[in-house]
DNA sequence: AAGTAAACTCACCGATGAGTGTAGCTGCAT
DNA sequence: ATGCAGCTACACTCATCGGTGAGTTTACTT
C-alpha cells in the first residue's frame, strides 16, 4: 500500500483513539492498535517514537473535537445558565450509549496520576485549562464579575457529573450536575447585571 | 514464618494498597505487590483468588477509613457549610502532598471503566453511595428539605474539585471546589431555617 | 534506467505479565 | 509421635508486552 503517510498516522490515530478511550491506556497493547490500525507494529513506531508518545499525540488529537462538541452542546444563544442546562442534558443523552466511557482527559489523568510529567498528562490539563477558559469567556461575555472563580466552578462540577455518572452509570448524576451548575449560576455570590443580555449573538 | 494467616493477609493488603494507591492498577504486578508484602506470588494467590479480587479487597478495605477521614475533616460542629469549608481547607492541605493522588475510587473506577461489573467497580459505586448519604445525612441533621439534591451536588463538587485538583496539581483547585460548595449551600434554592442551627452538638 | 529516501513488512528479542504444580514447613489436635 | 490442616517457598508455564534489526516496496528525482 504505502498509500499516504499522513492517511497511514491518521489510521494509526484513529485505532488509537477507538481503543484507548474504550479500554484505558495501559490495557491496551501497541500490537492491537496496529492490528486495528491495518498496519504493523514497527510502522506504528515509524509514525510515533513511542507508546507514551503515541499516548500524548492521541489525546493531543482529541482537544479540539471535544471542545467543539461541548460548544455545540451549549449552542451560542441564551445565558450561560441556559447554555449549561443544554449542554448537561446532552451530555446525559451521550452518557445512556453504552460506549460512553466519561471523558479520556479525566482518565487518561487518572490513569497516569503516578507520572506527572508524562506528555499526556501535560496535554490533559492542557484541555482543562482551555475548557475552563471558555467557560470564563462566556462568563465575562454575559458580564459576570466574578467569572474566574464562577467558571473553574462550573468546569469541577462538569467533571463531577461526569465522573459521577461514569461511575454508577446513571445519567441521573449528569442532570445532578446541571442543576448545580444553574444554581450556582443564579446564587447569590454572583451579579448578572440583566437576565435579557441577548448582546451575545444576533441570532 | 507462617506467622499468622490473617497478618500475611493484612500485608498483603497494605502492600496492595500502598501500590495500587501509588501507581494505578493495571501498572503494578502482583510480584511487586508480594515482593513488597515480604511473601511469595503463590502466598498472594492462596489469601486472594485473582488480581481481580484483590482489587475489589483492597478498595473495600479502604471504604471505612477514607469515610471517616473526611469525617474527621468536617467535624461535627457548626453548618454544613462550615463543615465543607473546613474540609476542603484540609482536602488542599492533602492534596499538596507528593505523594497524594486523588480518590483511589475514582482512579479505580476510570481505569476500570470498560469493565462496569468488576468488582472493584462495585465496590468504588458503594463507597460513593456511602459518601452521599453521609453528606445527605448533615443536611438532613440540618433540617434542610431539599438535602437529596444538595448532597449529590455537594457530592459531585467534591469529586470534581479532586479530579481538577489531580490534573493541575494545584491546590487552588481544591480551594475553589470548597467555594463552590459553600456558595451553593447558601444558595437561593436552599431554605436553611436559622443561621445559627447548633442543636446538631452538644460542643 | 538507476538511485535514493521515505514508508512499510516480517520475524524476532528480552522482559514481564497472571497464574500454577509440587513440595516443604508450621502449629495443633489426638 | 503422628496425622493433617493451614500456610509458604521455589520453580515453572504460556501469553503478551514494548521495542528492534534487517530487509522490501513505493514514489519521486535525475
Amino acid at each position: 500500500m504505502a498509500a499516504d503517510a499522513a492517511l497511514t498516522r491518521a489510521q494509526i490515530l484513529q485505532a488509537a483513539d477507538d481503543l484507548f478511550y474504550a479500554e484505558g491506556l495501559a490495557s491496551v497493547s501497541l500490537d492491537r492498535i496496529a492490528a486495528r490500525a491495518g498496519v504493523t507494529k514497527k510502522t506504528v513506531y515509524y509514525h510515533f517514537r513511542s507508546k507514551d508518545d503515541l499516548l500524548g499525540e492521541y489525546l493531543q488529537a482529541r482537544r479540539g473535537p471535544v471542545l467543539e462538541r461541548y460548544r455545540n452542546w451549549a449552542g451560542t444563544t441564551g445565558t450561560v445558565a441556559e447554555r449549561m442546562r443544554r449542554m448537561y442534558r446532552k451530555l446525559a443523552e451521550a452518557s445512556a450509549d453504552p460506549n460512553w466511557r466519561g471523558c479520556g482527559f479525566i482518565r487518561a489523568a487518572c490513569e497516569l496520576a503516578h507520572l506527572p510529567g508524562h506528555p499526556a498528562a501535560a496535554v490533559a490539563r492542557l484541555h482543562k485549562a482551555e475548557f475552563e477558559t471558555w467557560l470564563r469567556s462566556m462568563l465575562e461575555e454575559e458580564g459576570r464579575s466574578d467569572s474566574e472563580p464562577l467558571a473553574r466552578a462550573l468546569l469541577i462540577i462538569l467533571d463531577g457529573a461526569i465522573v459521577e455518572t461514569l461511575i454508577h452509570r446513571r445519567r441521573d448524576y449528569a442532570l445532578a450536575g446541571g442543576e448545580a451548575a444553574i444554581a450556582l449560576l443564579h446564587g447569590p455570590v454572583e451579579r448578572q447585571p440583566a437576565e435579557k443580555d441577548v448582546r451575545t449573538l444576533a441570532a
